[in-house]
DNA sequence: GTTTGAATAT
DNA sequence: AATATTCAAA
């Protein structure tokens, strides 16, 4: 450890500080061999390359910096070159613009030839240092942010709440609001972390955490080792790809806004809920029994209820015509109208009216992500098809108008 | 304190 | 339109 190369030091002594492009040209001018020049020239440019290196990772967070590297270096190699075709001394003009841009963010003194040492440091030593650690940290942010929306938008292109990568809007890529203390509470968050069985839950909120526990507590050994089949670990890849980031992410997003994510019902999970609908006998079953019979890891109390509330509006309306000779009916379901099992026509066979169904042993749901309705688990049909897999159920085929307030 | 259903908000 | 949240009642 004993030599360290002065860029890579974390000593600031001033002296082990890059010349700033004033400065080194000036002590080029002073030059008077025409070689020392050049080889002074080349020494620098190839430090700029170094730097340029450096940065390259960081070249979409600091498109600015590339720029004005680049343009350094092509600028310096130019004056190298004709240097040594003129064996005529470097115009100190064609700086000047460059200088200016490199500096625009430093309230650089026109007598910039007279810098101060200080002001040396400052314009290159704490330029390079401190962007360097801001580098680090807005990549990190637009890392994290890009795999999430990037994977989010293959899974949904629907989503449209919450969702910070529409909210960029045109073509500004924003950095996301991030609160100051994001890094401490991605931590602190962390041990909140779910208990969804070895699988990433997008939507729980704190409120969520304290639903979640509670109900879990009565379905008590409910840590029923889920079988974790091919799907549903494909499932969980598609889904939750940014592993625990995206799930920090999310946490964030909700707890800023305040507002849980929207959970989305796919066909797959209305399937469920129709299932344990007509396994309790009808619309009149209970949030609460309902989602124990879903079997969804991570469905809420208030997600059923709501999806439940819309059930019943939607089914409400009895057309005279249905009511009698539905199948739901001779098996003595009260399913609002008759209109309740029309859902077959997306589910196929799977949801269809009264009969043997019921009794079906449906493993237990995992929804990895419900951020777009990717849920698919355990429903070959729409295991990757575009256009049911994203999905949310949708009730308008079933129902024309939801009925009056009943107030 | 929990659950529910209805109303209301987003 | 679909889902979340709120609120009063059970």
């Amino acid at each position: 450890m004993g030599l360290v190369p002065p860029e890579l030091s974390l000593d600031f002594r001033p002296n082990v500080v890059p010349k700033t492009i004033t400065n080194f040209l000036r002590e080029l001018s002073l030059i008077g061999n025409v070689s020392d020049k050049v080889s002074k020239l080349d020494a620098f440019v190839k430090g700029l390359e170094e730097e340029m290196k450096k940065i390259d990772a960081f070249k979409r967070e600091l498109p600015l910096c590339m720029l004005l590297l680049n343009d350094a270096i092509l600028v310096l190699k130019e004056e190298s070159t004709q240097c040594m075709a003129r064996n005529v001394e470097p115009v100190l003009e064609e700086f000047i613009p460059l200088k200016n841009k490199e500096e625009d963010n430093h309230s650089e003194e026109d007598g910039s030839l007279i810098t101060t040492k200080k002001e040396e440091d400052c314009n290159n030593d704490c330029n390079n240092n401190k962007d360097k650690k801001n580098w680090m940290s807005s990549v990190q942010l637009w890392n994290i942010d890009d795999d999430y929306c990037s994977s989010d938008h293959k899974l949904d292109t629907k989503r449209n709440d919450e969702d910070p990568c529409k909210s960029r809007g045109g073509g500004g890529r924003g950095f996301m609001p991030f609160k100051a203390n994001l890094g401490f509470s991605v931590r602190k968050e962390d041990k909140q972390e779910v208990p969804v069985h070895g699988l990433t839950l997008s939507t729980p909120g704190i409120k969520n955490l304290k639903e979640e526990s509670s109900s879990t507590g009565s379905r008590s050994s409910c840590s029923r080792a889920v079988p974790f089949s091919a799907t549903n670990a494909r499932m969980s890849f598609r889904s939750a790809p940014p592993v625990g980031l995206s799930n920090h992410l999310q946490q964030h997003q909700q707890q800023q806004s305040g507002r849980k994510q929207r959970r989305c019902w796919s066909p797959e999970l209305h399937r469920r809920f129709l299932n344990a609908l007509q396994q309790l006998g009808g619309s009149q079953a209970t949030p609460k029994q309902i989602r124990e019979l879903m079997q969804v890891d991570g469905l809420t109390n208030d997600e059923v209820k709501s999806h439940l509330q819309k059930y019943r509006l939607h089914t409400r309306r009895l057309p005279a015509t249905t009511t009698t000779s539905t199948p739901a009916n001779q098996s003595g379901l009260v399913l609002g109208g008759g209109h309740a099992w029309m859902c077959q026509d997306q589910f196929g066979e799977s949801s269809k009216g009264s009969s043997s169904q019921s009794g079906s042993p449906q493993g237990p749901l995992q929804l990895a992500t419900n951020t777009g309705g990717t849920s698919t688990t355990g429903c070959e049909s729409m295991e990757d098809d575009e256009d049911a897999k994203s999905e949310c159920y949708s009730w308008k085929s079933h129902d024309q108008k939801p009925r009056k307030n009943n107030v």
